[in-house]
DNA sequence: AAAAACTCCAACCGCACTTGG
DNA sequence: ACCAAGTGCGGTTGGAGTTTT
């Protein structure tokens, strides 16, 4: 590692560091390889980077030259810790863009895609290890808009590859598969958004191997009740018509609001029986070929106890291509599992009841009120509450407006989804309350102005918040 | 004070894509 | 169309430093 590299015996440190095979060193680098580098760079400048070896007589390959400039030796590099500005700024980006580290870095100048990487993964653990939901709700909801927006502009744009799948692309929209994909990158640069029509070569190409197992062979007669897909990071699941007619019938066109990057793919104008409309039976391996198995990785995984279900993820492949959405939003529900396992194991047969106001406390407790027990709790996780604490300065006002009412033990209906669509698409609620902290935002530009004021929710219901943070717990009841 | 646990982060690795022959 | 080299990206690893027990 360089910065154990002492200045005062460089050399030696080198030598026990730094592995030689096949001329080409490997480790740490030293203050003399970097000078090299640095030097054959403002010669040469970037690029040709298996060539410095050859003409600088670094031993260094190619690929490790590249790395080391890139992240150590450029110019305008920002070191130290990220800023409060800074961390919002990736926890929003991941939220719409996934592991894509190189577009977020892209989006903070001075800044590497590993730190942000580094800092995303570190920041997953501490509040994965805290039981606390990755995403800050706001940022789910803008993040859901954005999903849901971009995927029927590319729905718009073009029709789903595989007849009506719109999981699909909806998926597909929010992982965007190659990275000079004009649409799916810099959505900043282009002055006019529907110049750029979107590539759907990418999201065809996707291995249906990689799909998840959505299955809805027998989904039709839906009765109209258009289920979604469901965005990974929706808080209704992406799956409410209420959503979809509330928060985007009637868009002309626009950008998302409230996040420091507008996202200037244009609105779809229509309205959301467009959309249920088109939804016909699709083949089972053509759902979320976007995301790599995206849901079918995730499937929540029912105990078989109807009654008194508690769920567990399945595990996820680190192959599986989910582009860290889905590895975020199940860690989180693993964390806030595990919490509410830790806190009460007598208490399985009351969870989907109780959950919602356990997870009020939670929130309470990040906006700095604290509970007893949950403290106790928490007091278990090392000293994740510290730097959770600071984790969630930024979004504890946030969170602490994101007490939100919503359906009743939403895993219940998770549940429901790989067994049997059918019956969970034909029980679909027409109407969902929309919660409070959602209709906050509802003059921004979102589209939302026009939206039917959703029935007063019951006073009642503010205890029903989050269950499993802000990813699963926010879909509507279905049964 | 020592050991264990944890955090941070630089670097490596493999895969996928692009480009040029 | 095919192949190889170059490049970029994301996942993972391993070690030093720090904190906790």
């Amino acid at each position: 590692m360089a910065r154990t590299v002492s200045n005062n015996d460089d050399e030696t440190a080198a030598k026990e560091e730094g592995e030689v095979k096949d001329g080409v060193r490997k480790g740490p680098w030293t203050p003399e390889e970097d000078a090299i580098l640095m030097e054959y760079v403002k010669k040469h400048g970037e690029g040709n980077w298996n060539s410095v070896q050859k003409n600088s007589g670094l031993l260094r390959c190619g690929k490790s030259c590249r790395l080391r400039w890139a992240n150590h030796l450029r110019p305008n590099l920002k070191k130290g810790a990220f800023s409060p500005e800074e961390e919002q700024v990736i926890i929003d980006l991941h939220s719409k863009l996934g592991n894509k580290w190189a577009r977020m870095a892209a989006q903070l100048p001075g800044r590497t895609d590993n730190e942000i990487k580094n800092f995303w993964n570190t920041r997953m653990k501490r509040r994965q290890r805290a039981g606390l939901p990755i995403y800050p709700p706001e940022v789910h909801a803008e993040a859901n808009a954005y999903h849901l927006q971009h995927h029927r502009y590319l729905e718009q744009q073009q029709p789903p590859p595989y007849s009506s799948s719109s999981f699909s692309l909806l998926l597909s929209s929010c992982y965007p598969k190659k990275l000079n994909d004009p649409n799916q990158i810099h959505h900043h640069s282009s002055a006019n958004p529907m110049q750029n029509q979107p590539d759907h070569s990418a999201d065809r190409s996707i291995n249906p191997s990689q799909q998840f197992k959505f299955s809805n062979e027998n989904s039709t007669g839906n009765n109209g009740n258009f289920a979604f897909p469901m965005s990974p990071l929706s808080p209704y699941g992406s799956s409410s018509s209420t959503l979809l007619n509330h928060s985007f019938g009637g868009d002309h066109g626009g950008f998302i609001a409230g996040s420091p990057y507008e996202q200037p793919f244009p609105l779809v104008q229509g309205s959301t029986t467009d959309i249920s409309s088109n939804q016909t039976p699709t083949p089972a391996s053509s759902y979320a070929s976007g995301v790599d198995g995206l849901m079918g990785a995730s499937s929540m995984v029912n105990n078989n106890n109807n009654n008194n279900d508690y769920y567990e993820v399945a595990p996820l492949s680190p192959h599986q291509g989910n582009s860290g959405l889905l590895d975020a939003l199940v860690m989180e529900a693993q964390g806030l599992y595990h919490n509410e396992k830790s806190r009460s194991e007598e208490d399985l047969n009351l969870a989907g009841k109780l959950s919602c106001k356990r997870k009020n406390m939670e929130y309470a407790e990040e906006g700095g009120t604290v509970p007893a027990g949950v403290s106790a709790m928490k007091k278990n996780s090392g000293n994740s509450s510290n730097e959770s604490q600071r984790d969630d300065d930024i979004s504890s006002s946030q969170l602490s407006k994101g007490k939100k009412q919503i359906g009743e033990d939403p895993l219940e209906e998770m549940n429901g989804m790989d067994d049997d669509l059918v019956s969970l698409l034909n029980q679909f609620p027409l109407e969902m309350p929309m919660p409070e902290w959602y209709r906050r935002g509802e003059n921004q530009s979102l589209g939302l102005e026009n939206q039917p004021k959703a029935s007063s929710p019951d006073p009642a219901d503010h205890e029903h918040a989050w269950t499993l943070g802000t990813c699963w717990n926010n879909m509507p009841r279905i049964c």
